[in-house]
DNA sequence: GTGGTCTAGACCACA
DNA sequence: GTGGTCTAGACCACA
C-alpha cells in the first residue's frame, strides 16, 4: 500500500512538471500527451490505476472537467479504461493502441509530404480533396 | 488551317472511336483522356488546332457542354489553349504539362496508398480530412 | 434574407421539439442525433449554415458548452465543419459521412448478434475479447 | 487399462509426429489441436484414456506445464475429463463438444469478417472494443 | 467515492 | 461575432 502510494505520488509530481498553462497548447492535450508518454516509458503499465479525476485536478490545480476531457480522449484512443465507481486504469491493449498511434503519426507525416509535393506540382487543393473524398467513398463500398 | 483539314477529319474520326457512352466512365473524361492520348502519341502536336466545341459535339453526337468541360479541364491542365476568335490549339508547353500530369498521377497513387493504410490502422475519415485541411490551411499561411 | 431567417427559425423551433431533458439520454447526444436527422431528411443540406452555438444554446435553454460538445462530435464524424469566426456549416461530404455511419450501425447490429451467439454457444467473454484484440493487432501489421 | 497400452503407445508415437517446435505455433496449441483431431478421426473415442501429463511430456520432450495447459483447455472445452486418481479420459460428450467448437469456429470467422468491415468503414478499434464490452456488460445484467 | 453530464460564464484566437 | 478552452461546482448513476 505504501509502495503503491509512493508510485502514485511520484506520478502526480511528474505530471505536475509536464503541464505548462501558458504554453498555448490546450491543457487537456498536455495532460493527454503526458499520460501517453508515461505509458510509452513504462511508468504506467497495463492494469495500473490512474489518479482519480478529482485527485489529478486538485494536484495540477485544474478544473475536474479538464481532466475528464483528457481521460475521455485517451479512452477513445484505447489507452485507458474508465468506469464510474471503479476508477480509471491503463487498458490491457494499451501497448497496441500506442503502436497504432505511432504508426498513424508516421503515416500522417508521409501524407503531409505527399500533399506538399502535389500542391508544388500545381494540383489545386480542391482537386486533392476530391481525390481524398473519392478514396473515402470507395471505403464505404468495401464495407457494405 | 486549310491544310490541317484532312488531319482534323482524321482526328474527328479517331476520337469517335475512343468514346464509349456505355462504359460508365463520364463522357467528358473520355474526351479529355482521348485528347491527352492524342498529344502523348504525337497525333496532336504543340500549335496544332483542335476542332471547335460545336464541330466536335456534332461529330460525336454529344452536348456542347460536355466538350466544353473536357476542353476546360485540359486548359486548366495546361495542355491546350483557347483564345476567342483564334480557336483552340495544343499549347506550346503541352509536353511539360503532360509530364507534370504523369508525375501527379504517380503522387496520387502514393496518396491513395497512404490513405488506405491510415484507414486500415483505424483512423477515421473525418480525422484524415481534417489533417488534409490543416495542410491546405498551412499552405495559405505560407503564401501570405 | 427573410427566407433564410424563416428557415433557420423553423429549424430552431423544430430542434426545440426534439430535446427532452428528462429522458435520461444525455442532452448533447439528443442535439447530435436531432441534427443528424435534419441532415438525413434534407432539412439541412451540404453548405447550409447551422445556428451559432450561442443562438442554439439560448433557444434550447442549454449551456453553450453542451452545444459545443454536440457540434464537436458531429465534426469528428465529418457531418459538419466549424471555424472560429466563420460559424458552422454542413460539410460537403455530409451525405457520405451519413452513409458510412448508417452502414456502421448495420455492421454493429451484426456484431452484437454474433457476439450473442458466441456467448450462447459457451464461449467466455475473455476468449471473445482475445479474438477481437487479435484482429486489431493484425490491422496494425497491415498498416505498417 | 493394460489392453489399451498398445493403442496408447501408438497414440504417443502419432502425437510425436504432429508436433513441430519450429512452426511458430505455440506448442500447447499444437498438442491441443492434435488431440482434437484424434477425437475427430475416432482414434480417440469417448471413455478412452489419455496418457498422463508426465508420460506425454517425457515422450514429446516437452515441459509438463505445456501438456497441462493443453489438457486444461481441452477440459474447459468439454472434450476431456480429468479426475484425480483416475487419470484423464475422453469425455462422454466429446462429440457434442467438438460440434460446438466447430460452430464456434464458424462464428469466429463471421466475427473476424464483420470486424474487418467495421475497420474498413472507418470505425476505430477503441470504439469497436467499447461496443464489445457493452454487449458483455449487457449479458451480465440479463444474468442478474 | 468514482466517472459522466451539465451549468453559467470568463477568456482566447480568428475573422 | 464565432467557435474552442477552461473554471468551479452541482447533480447523477454505478459500485
Amino acid at each position: 500500500m505504501l509502495q503503491e502510494n509512493n508510485g502514485e505520488a511520484g506520478l502526480l509530481h511528474w505530471l505536475g512538471g509536464q503541464i505548462d498553462p501558458h504554453s498555448g497548447v490546450p491543457i487537456y492535450l498536455q495532460v493527454r500527451q503526458a499520460l501517453t508518454r508515461a505509458v510509452q516509458r513504462g511508468t504506467l503499465r497495463p492494469g495500473d490505476g490512474l489518479p482519480t479525476v478529482r485527485a489529478l485536478a486538485s494536484e495540477l490545480r485544474l478544473a475536474p472537467s479538464t481532466i475528464t476531457r483528457a481521460y475521455a480522449e485517451l479512452q477513445r484512443g484505447g489507452l485507458i479504461e474508465s468506469r464510474a465507481g471503479a476508477g480509471t486504469t491503463v487498458s490491457p491493449q494499451a501497448k497496441q493502441s500506442l503502436a497504432r498511434a505511432e504508426s498513424q503519426e508516421g503515416l500522417l507525416e508521409e501524407l503531409r509530404d505527399i500533399l506538399h509535393r502535389l500542391f508544388a506540382s500545381g494540383m489545386s487543393p480542391a482537386d486533392v480533396q476530391a481525390n481524398v473524398a473519392q478514396v473515402i467513398q470507395g471505403l464505404g463500398r468495401e464495407a457494405r
